[in-house]
DNA sequence: CTTTTGACGCGTA
DNA sequence: CTACGCGCCAAAA
């Protein structure tokens, strides 16, 4: 039986992505956050399971950041604009160095 | 089955 | 302010 709603849960994976979809657009949450919420797991699973994120999921993987309020620079290529890009549209501001106020985006949690 | 690789966090100097 | 190291766990080949 399936219950229709349920689509995650399954692999830790999805459980991250879970997670990272309440993520209020305008704000933004850092790896260790979000490890922590889901208690037991390190900020390297959050990390790798960002970078495993799926095209067709909805997983707002730009919302996450890391500690410093900047954005991480991951294997290969330019996702990294992208990701300032997309964070700007949503209305937050970025310092000279490219990093983001966390005092003022950090998403308090679920 | 084993091995390798990761978008990291945070204390301490 | 910068730099370094350690810890942490899972998925994929």
């Amino acid at each position: 039986m399936k219950t229709a709603h349920t689509k995650s849960e399954g692999s830790l994976f999805n459980r991250i992505y879970d997670l990272v979809e309440m993520v209020p657009s305008g704000r933004v949450a850092t790896y260790g956050q979000i490890a922590k919420y889901i208690g037991g797991c390190s900020p390297r699973m959050v990390g790798y399971a960002m970078a495993a994120v799926p095209r067709d999921s909805d997983v707002p993987w730009q919302r996450i950041i890391n500690f410093k309020g900047e954005i991480s620079a991951r294997s290969g290529g330019d996702g990294e604009i992208i990701q300032r890009i997309l964070l700007e549209a949503e209305g937050l501001t970025f310092d000279a160095k490219g990093c983001i106020d966390l005092k003022r985006f950090r998403w308090k949690g679920p």
